[in-house]
RNA sequence: CGGGGCGUAGUUCAGUUGGCUAGAACGCUGCGUUUGGGACGCAGAGGUCGCACGUUCAAGUCGUGUCGCCCCGACCA
């Protein structure tokens, strides 16, 4: 594998994935490309993102399920728009049995295990759920059914890229069943909502999020909504989903209910989601030069305790350390960092590419003045603090930089805002700086198509304040209520 | 699937008009000295040059085929 035609940026972003993943080396001539390895630092960190947003689903009334990652094929196939949207990024499951080779040399596909119906591996779980849904639901006592699933999923993308679109990745996929329209589009927004919430309070960013147009919503959804953040070269990165599934589905499948009077009906369902990207969202907005840059909420080492000695000194040292790792037991992820046979400066190396929020340095010079030198990962300001006071100090000073990294994403994200009244205005903000272009779109697909192929950038959503705001389609000139979002993405 | 770039040590790469025992840096192992911003010295391990066939006295280098990878496009979380 050669790296030689690897752009600047995307070296950047291997960069600050080295502790996260790294490509799947699968076997030789495989056709299976753009599968990663989670590394055990990019795992915890995915953990920890899991368990804040598994109480925040728990807590709207979910409960976590698991289906089943093969799905037969003609279930696949009976909501006629869901089908044609996935139907070009399918793994298939054609046979279940190997056979030693004629030649002796290894193993091949023994032919008469084919299977009379190929399975799909899931793309997403739709279909396989709602065939489940529609024996578990029968009476309006049923509803609302409220499953959460955590999983991996396969899409067969043409082109993957490490992090950002891999070809098997994982994520937490929310579905919900519901009697009337009004609760499941009500919810709809409300997770949206949730998703907006955990980004900006859990991951300190600063998102936007709102309808999809229709030619960028889910296959098979009567409305997509989606949240996007702004990376700081410009381009915008989608993250999470909700889609109202009125009752497209429930057709599709048969799910039924008796309501109060008496009359069977169709329920109206809702599905959402977040993955592994988000994770991958939230490298990309604050990690900086020098690796990565974790908001404490969800790295897995807060604090790092770097003891600096000699010989003489290590066990003094050492002890001190431990001192100070004990008056922050009240903080997770507290280390000390006590490997013999790397110096210091390599580990304040090591430890800052690993985005760790505060550093604490400690050397003999140190316990003479009984303090501790603390630095902060995103500012790389250091201070020296007085021994009783270290532990008030990392807690503030934790506080701070989830803080300030949520202002940094703010900033970012006005600062790379621009309303435009014309396309020609559009066009130059894209070929300069990018960001997020604020345009009036009379909602023809042909303006939309337009925008796409001659800019690259696409509609990303309709946000809220965009609605009912008037003004003229910057391509076609007709009069528009909406005001959307245009960028290019990732 | 179109356009471009590649395949040599664990990794990143060098290798001239074909020529002697295929190299460097980093990483790895051992010993010693080090440790306040990516330490240093010495010794060592590590290769079927993607694979196949061909041209040649001679192939990492040239030709044909094949497999794979990377980047850009169309598709997507």
């Amino acid at each position: 594998m050669s790296n030689k035609g690897i752009t600047k940026r995307e070296q950047d972003y291997s960069q600050w994935y080295l502790d996260i993943i790294e490509r799947a080396e699968l076997a030789e001539n495989s056709s299976v490309r753009g599968c990663m390895v989670i590394k055990p630092y990019g795992y915890a960190i995915w953990e920890l993102i899991q368990k804040e947003l598994d109480k925040r689903i728990k807590e709207s009334g979910h409960k976590n399920a698991y289906f089943p990652i093969f799905i037969p094929k003609s279930f696949f196939s009976k909501e006629a728009s869901h089908v044609k949207g996935f139907a070009k990024e399918c793994a298939i499951v054609t046979h279940y049995r190997l056979k030693e080779s004629e030649d002796g040399k290894g193993v091949v596909v023994d032919e008469s295990s084919k299977l009379k119906e190929e399975l799909i591996v899931r793309p997403t779980s739709e279909t396989i759920m709602y065939d489940t849904f529609s024996r578990w639901i029968s009476s309006w006592r049923d509803l609302p059914l409220k499953i959460n699933q955590w999983a991996n999923i396969v899409r067969w993308e043409r082109r993957t890229r490490p992090f950002l679109r891999t070809a098997e990745f994982l994520w937490q996929e929310g579905h919900t069943v519901y009697p009337t329209d009004e609760e499941s589009k009500k919810e709809v927004a409300e997770m949206l909502q949730m998703y907006s919430d955990f980004a900006r309070e859990y991951l300190a960013m600063e998102t936007i999020s709102g309808k999809k147009s229709e030619s960028e919503k889910f296959a098979g959804a009567v409305d997509t909504y989606g949240i996007e953040a702004m990376m700081q070269d410009g381009k915008a990165l989608q993250f999470g989903t909700s889609h109202d599934l009125g009752q497209n589905f429930a057709k599709a499948f048969g799910i039924m209910f008796t309501d109060k009077d008496g009359e069977k009906k169709y329920p109206y369902q809702n599905s959402w989601g977040v993955s592994t990207r988000m994770m991958g969202a939230m490298i990309m907005t604050h990690s900086d030069d020098n690796g990565l840059v974790l908001p404490p909420t969800i790295s897995p080492v807060k604090v790092v305790i770097i003891p600096i000695f000699n010989e003489d000194e290590k066990e003094k040292v050492l002890s001190y350390c431990k001192d100070i790792k004990e008056s922050l037991e009240d903080i997770d992820g507290v280390e000390i960092d006590d490997r013999e046979y790397v110096s210091a400066g390599f580990k304040f190396n090591e430890w800052e590419k690993k985005g760790v929020p505060v550093r604490i340095e400690v050397g003999p010079k140190d316990i003479q003045n009984s303090q501790a030198v603390l630095v902060r990962r995103d500012t790389g300001e250091k201070e020296n603090v007085g021994i009783e006071k270290i532990e008030d100090t990392v807690e503030t000073m934790l506080k701070s930089i989830q803080d300030s990294l949520l202002s940094k994403s703010k900033e970012l994200l006005v600062s790379k805002t621009h309303r435009v009244g014309s396309y020609e205005e559009l066009k130059a903000v894209l070929s300069s700086e990018k960001g997020f272009v604020l345009a009036h779109w009379c909602g023809n697909s042909e303006c939309e198509e337009k925008i796409k192929s001659e800019t690259k950038a696409t509609t990303r959503c309709l946000t809220k304040e965009g609605i009912g705001s008037s003004g003229k389609c910057i391509i076609c000139g007709k009069e528009s209520k909406e005001e959307w979002v245009f960028s290019v993405s990732y």
